[in-house]
DNA sequence: AATGAATGAGAGTTCATTCAT
DNA sequence: AATGAATGAACTCTCATTCAT
């Protein structure tokens, strides 16, 4: 995680609040603990946000632009749709693992009142949006109705690594990659 | 929703709750809300609860058991595995269809710090993972690991309906289905 | 003081409140003071007033009120406008003497935020003009600007009351009173 | 306003910290929002004044003293008590309306906590008290108590002009300062 | 079963002030 | 003289819970 041209300080908030709105939720984190965990006074806080909620709307910000940008960096260059997905995945996957709290804070954003975004942002799901779009019209992917694709692709894809980091799944990392690539073809195709 | 042999303050206390909870989170929602909207006092919701918690607590139990038996009954008499998979996605969306509150509420649960069930509980999880056992061992389903089967069917099943009930797909209900249906068996065979 | 109908803790937090206010300001008063001087807890404070500027507000508003009815009360069947003023003039002075602390608070209140009352408030000032104006149109009095008239009157009075209550006028109360009313006709003759 | 050998900065502290506490209160106005105005941080507050309080202080004693030295320097060569007082009316008057911030300081000075000037300063109230004194003695004006003549007075003049203040009077500020002279007279005599 | 008044702990936030640079 | 980051105490207000009636 590294935050371009911002105070340690606020970095250091940015950082414990992350950990403890993962484990406690929002509402369930206080400004005594954040302050506490970061070595600072509750007023110090206050200095570089607003407010508390405003953390966590900007941790959701940070992370959901970081991760959109990394699926399109990492699979804009694909030669064709079926590969641009495949990368999408890879990339996806690549992305919860690296930087776990970050993806799993963007998921806990669906669940809290956090989703408000700029309404023209793009979003993860635009992107998939857009590749099957494109495998649909070359005939790479049977024609379906896109959202339900996405959604369905999509859902696998949380759901699975969701069960993943819990351990609830057997099989290693890569075997399951290569597993939800060929199934997410499939349920295109 | 009826709750036999359970005085009618208790469910009407129960209702309001989980409608604000699923609106504002838990913690969101206060035990002066709950008593406001059921019209009654707050200290009256100490009579039939121990605690806020509880009220939220029971509230999920209720919902898992009720879709769990839900899932089963619907699914346990198809002829083959294929068969009660397929009755058992139809019996998932035909609950969040007509008991989304209490969908949502289990869905929701994941997120919070609801999700503690007896160990020996069985979870909507386990019967897919059943059926897909069986079929797995009687050539209808190709073999994979078990829980990466079911994590990709459930994920599945869960974003669409999500999409679906934030309007996101265009398609009617009955499509949706069909088109769900398919692809679980194509993403198992 | 006496509030009909209000709960002894609500009464008993408005009196604490009025006098802490006098002496502190608004803000210079805190919740807990009034709690702890009232014998209750903070919290308890808002089972009967949403914010402390409320507890001020309705204070201000009873206050002015009360004052108002009061001159109204006393002055009113006062056969002419010159013995209207006289009576007016008195009452004036004996809700400063017996209900010294609105009064007080009623000053202090043109000097906060408080100053706000619904605009078809009948407030003491009107009561001058009314008499007034009366005096002007049936030859007691000499014509001049109305409101320049109340304003001299009204100033009049209260700075005097304001020099009596801090012990800088030694002549007594009645001889105070009495001078006050002739020099009161003396201005509008 | 200018305030001799003060660092400009000290004076522009001054300066926003009196259209402040105007607006606000003393209480009501922060550090913060003085440093802002001023287009300076907090901190380079203290390099000026000791406490917040001080800059409140120091605007009540510094305007207490220009008005009171405007009030003799206007006044004091007035050929009898009549003339003093009536140039004394002239230049309250006229204070108020070249210096309104000073002198609306001064007034809520008289409602806060800063009311607590050396024992020995020579008041506005002084004045008037000199010169009805004067008065009393040289037969110009009756006899009556002192402090009660002065406080009619004082009482009439401030609310005239806060009353002219607030567009209550319709009469042109000359025309209400010959009433009020005339008045005050009458009052006297 | 229910009320309604109260509690008490603690929440987020504010703010005058300090201090190393 | 000035900055800017930080402090720490206090503030208003909230809320789950209790309890006498």
């Amino acid at each position: 995680m590294q935050y371009k041209g911002v105070s340690s300080t606020k970095v250091k908030i940015s950082k414990v609040a992350l950990k403890l709105f993962l484990i406690n939720g929002i509402r369930g984190t206080t400004t005594r603990t954040i302050a506490n965990q970061a070595g600072i006074t509750e007023g110090a806080i206050y200095k570089h946000f607003n407010s508390k909620n405003q953390i966590a709307y900007e941790l959701f910000s940070y992370y959901m632009e970081k991760f959109r940008d990394h699926l399109i960096e990492k699979s804009e260059y694909g030669k064709n749709p079926q590969e641009r997905i495949d990368l999408l995945v890879s990339a996806f996957f690549d992305f919860a693992k690296t930087d776990t709290s970050g993806y799993n804070f963007i998921m806990l954003g669906h669940y809290t009142e956090l989703k408000n975004l700029p309404s023209d942002f793009i979003k993860p799901k635009d992107i998939f949006v857009k590749y099957i779009s494109q495998g649909m019209s070359s005939q790479y992917f049977r024609k379906t109705d896109l959202n339900l694709a996405a959604s369905m692709v999509i859902g696998l894809l949380t759901r699975v690594i969701l069960f993943h980091e819990n351990k609830m799944i057997k099989l290693d990392y890569d075997n399951i990659l290569e597993e939800v690539k060929s199934t997410v073809i499939k349920i295109l195709k």
